[in-house]
This record gives C-alpha cells, sequence and structure tokens, in this order.
DNA sequence: AATCTATTTCGATATATATCGAATTAATTC
DNA sequence: GAATTAATTCGATATATATCGAAATAGATT
C-alpha cells in the first residue's frame, strides 16, 4: 500500500512543520529551541517532530538531558529534490531566529538587566553567551 | 511566502489525490470516469481535482462537453522525483481500473443483458465497446 | 535524596478537511 | 426548444488535525 507515501506528505503539508524542517536543514535543535523560535508550546513542537519522525525524516539524539532533533541525510535529499535550496530557505526566512536565545536571557535577567543566575543547563549557558557576544558585534 | 509549497504538499497529502496522480500518470479521465473507478461521488473528485489543479499539478481540458483532467508536464517531472515510477505504480495498484466502463454497461443494459439503447454521449459508448472488446480477449 | 527541568503523553477544543446530496450551470442530444 | 447530462458549487456533517495546558516521565543538578 502507499499509506508509507501519504505519510510523507502529511508530514511536509504543514506550515510549521515546513519550517522546522527549513531550521534543521542548518543545524540541529531540541525542542525548547524550536519551541522559542516558532512561538509555539514544546507540546505542539513534540507532536510536529513525532510526525516528521514517523515518516523518516528527523531522528532524535540524546545530549545531555535534551532531545536534539536532525535530518536525516537520506531523506533530506529526497526532499532537496522537492524544495530546492532557495524554497528551504524561504520557508524560514521570517523566523526569529535569536527568539530562543532572548527568552532565555530574560528568564535569567534580573528588572536592572542584570543576570540573576549564571544558568545550570548548557543550552541555557550557551544561549546566554552567544547573546552577549552578538551584543559586542558591530 | 511558503504558502505555495504548503498547498503543493497538501495537494499530495491525500490517498485518494495521490490515486487519481497516479491514474493521471497513465492518461487524462473525465471527473465521471475518476468518480467511478474510485467510487466517489463525482462532486468529492470536483473538489480533489480543484485542489490539485490550485497546487498546479493537473489542467482541465474541455473536450466535448466533458471536462477531461491531465497531469502538468513540468510539475509531473517534480513529482516524479519525489516518488518513483513505482511508488507512482504502487499508488494505483489496488484501483478498479474497469469499474467505468462495467457501471456504463450496467446502466445501459436490460435484465436479461442486451443493451437497453446505444449510449448517445461519445464517452459511454467507447466504455461500452472498451467492455465488449474485452469480453472477446482470451 | 530532593528538587528542577526538558520532553512526552493525555484530554480538551477549535479549526480544517473529506465526503455526501441537492441545487445550479453549461453544454448536448433529441 | 425541451429534456438530458457532466461538472461545479453550496450546505451539512463527520472525521482529522493543530494547538494548548496539565499531568506524567525521564534525566540532571544541587
Amino acid at each position: 500500500m502507499s499509506e508509507e507515501l501519504v505519510a510523507f506528505f502529511k508530514a511536509l503539508a504543514d506550515a510549521n512543520r515546513l519550517k522546522i524542517v527549513g531550521l534543521l536543514a542548518q543545524q540541529p535543535y531540541s525542542v525548547e529551541q524550536l519551541a522559542a523560535i516558532l512561538d509555539l508550546r514544546p507540546s505542539t513542537i513534540s507532536h510536529h517532530l513525532s510526525k516528521l519522525a514517523d515518516a523518516g525524516l528527523v531522528s532524535a539524539r540524546a545530549d545531555s538531558y535534551y532531545n536534539v532533533y536532525q535530518l536525516e541525510e537520506e531523506k533530506l535529499q529526497q526532499t532537496r529534490l522537492l524544495f530546492s535550496q532557495k524554497d528551504l530557505a524561504a520557508v524560514v526566512e521570517d523566523v526569529d531566529l535569536d527568539a530562543y536565545d532572548r527568552k532565555v536571557v530574560e528568564d535569567y535577567s534580573l528588572p536592572d538587566g542584570r543576570l540573576k543566575t549564571i544558568p545550570a543547563q548548557r543550552k541555557k549557558l550557551e544561549a546566554v553567551l552567544r547573546y552577549v557576544v552578538k551584543a559586542f558585534e558591530p
């Protein structure tokens, strides 16, 4: 039967899931990061990733205690045939890539702008560092 | 934006629409023929074709007073990259290709099996002829 | 060990979609 | 010209899907 083929197209037939694919085409992301960037709840992102995983388009890798999702390269080849690099870039063009970093800094900041504490979680520490580094760029 | 891309995948994200594409990959069909073959109402087929047309995957051609739908070749190329010839064939493998011909013959037959009248519509006449010819094959 | 935290699962809800049957439209046959 | 017919459009309905928030789970930090 062609249930698999239908599932493949269904997986790509949603604007937010296409954005997830577009983002993962650049680098792996955790659920929380994707949630912040796409302004959706983590549970929603988890559902989307589950559908993409069922279709074989993404896979999860445990990194510390994050679940980091990445594109499956073979399937990626298939999808690259479908929508070009340009299309793939267009999908994420109106996406706020820094939303996660900003959110973390905000969560850890006092009203006066200084950090309450240094985040214990590695990804959050990284986010703060990226944010600070960016502040010193031209 | 990537609304167009989403529409493209949405168009293919349905088992019956995939079957329509698989059928049209072999030859053009009218709405009525597709309805008989896929066992759906003509209005349903019309909706499906409308979505496929919006995505640029099919186009209509007036033939006598039938609307005959065919695949758009350029888009077909794109989809051929997605799902191979084999997949395309698999999509229609459990489809009853002769359903339309049988239905026409049944509609025009008397209880004793002889034809009431010769169908006036060209496609129905063709259907009866195909049916009869097939009856004389090995 | 106790507490936090990221993710998943579950239940609820609102929106979208597939399908049908009836009404409408456009074109054909008689 | 009247009756027939293919296709589309419309209204209704049932199912599917996207999303959320809360609860449950698994893992890490203190």
